[in-house]
DNA sequence: CCAATTTATAGCACTCGATGCCAGAATGGA
DNA sequence: TCCATTCTGGCATCGAGTGCTATAAATTGG
């Protein structure tokens, strides 16, 4: 779910053919996210992007498929993993437990990069087109959660129940982050955690206000 | 009866002055929505839009904001509506109880605008530009439900409690709105009940199955 | 060292959404 | 008729994103 910062540049074991990339998609992230921090995200041009990294304009594009997605990272692999996590659950365990379980999971980060989880969440959550653009990201999170879901219930992913406990999900997952985001704590897995006993408990009122 | 030699504007009751409107917000949406429906959304450019209207690309700038909001009726309304039933209820019945009814009796419509509406919903969880747009959109939504949630629990509304329940409402609400619109159920309200049930029990295994 | 092949890049042209600016059309009133 | 008001149309411009092509850099094989 969260936005992940950049694994190690991935040079393939074998000998590489052809012309090397000038560049790396962590390096243009770093740049572009510094540019962002610094001085706004719409005041950024892909234009000043390119030119920092030191590559044309036409090769940014080849890095990251649009500006917006420069903030969230490996998004992708962090998918893979939360699946995975899903698909390797007992059967025996209750469903939102194994949800709670794996979408800490996928967000237990080291204390070094915390700082720039926080930028970036910070980013999605507040720059407006970064705000939309995340609700295309968070509907793959959607999707994932939701087969999940449809292999415990019955039915298709694409049925109420399934789509409806993704959906969920994912509000309690970004409530956790954006809580986490904005106060100082740095306990996230913690946030994330009570939210999703939030969530599995139906919201009991006696328990909220406890 | 006298005859208006331009435009078909609407006049206001009171006297109005100065050149008229061409045309009305209304009659946009309309012949855009029917423009979406015949050929999708990516493929109906904003000139087609004004040209199908009888305005210039300019003018339709100046009845919507933007091609997205299109879609997007009566939203500021509904949403009007939705914190007038939450603020209207008992402090007696049960939270998630109030939430249901008043999410339910939002989103009752006349067999009439289903038709429309059903396009609507199709466009927004399903065009990829839209379904971003919508983020934008909803999290004004669950502003009004934190602010209610917060009411219930304690707390201020941007806190973990009310932001899950929030965020966890609107996804059931969201995945009630995608189920109803693909399938060809009629019964919207239905689905938001069943939703919102789910979302009460905590995704309750056994009544899921059912 | 030279070709062939592979991979990545630069640059151009173009579409489309969106915005600022200004001239002009339409309307009511003094 | 002149004026203020309101809306429109068209132009110029910007920025994101894409398709196409030529070319640069690297490896492999002769």
């Amino acid at each position: 779910m969260s936005v992940v910062p950049s694994g190690e540049g991935v040079r393939p074991a074998e000998v590489s053919r052809g012309r090397r990339p000038s560049t790396t998609r962590e390096e243009v992230a770093r740049v572009a996210l510094d540019l962002f921090n610094r001085q706004g995200y719409d005041e950024t041009t892909v234009d000043q992007i390119a030119a920092a990294v030191g590559v044309s304009r036409r090769t940014f594009f080849r890095y990251f498929e649009s500006k917006r997605d420069v903030v969230w990272g490996e998004f992708d692999a962090e998918l893979d993993r939360l699946g995975d996590q899903l698909r390797a659950a007992s059967d025996d365990e209750p469903m939102m437990d194994v949800l709670r379980r794996a979408v800490v999971a996928t967000n237990r980060f080291g204390a070094g990069e915390l700082d720039e989880l926080r930028i970036r969440i910070g980013l999605i959550s507040s720059v407006p087109t970064l705000v939309a653009h995340s609700a295309v990201r968070y509907a793959e999170w959607c999707d994932v959660v939701a087969r999940f879901a449809a292999g415990r219930v019955g039915g298709v992913p694409d049925d109420l129940a399934p789509q409806t406990v993704a959906r969920a999900a994912l509000g309690a997952a970004t409530a956790a982050f954006t809580c986490w985001a904005r106060h100082d704590t740095d306990d996230l897995i913690g946030e994330v955690d009570r939210a999703f006993r939030l969530l599995a408990t139906g919201f009991d009122e006696d328990r909220l206000r406890g």
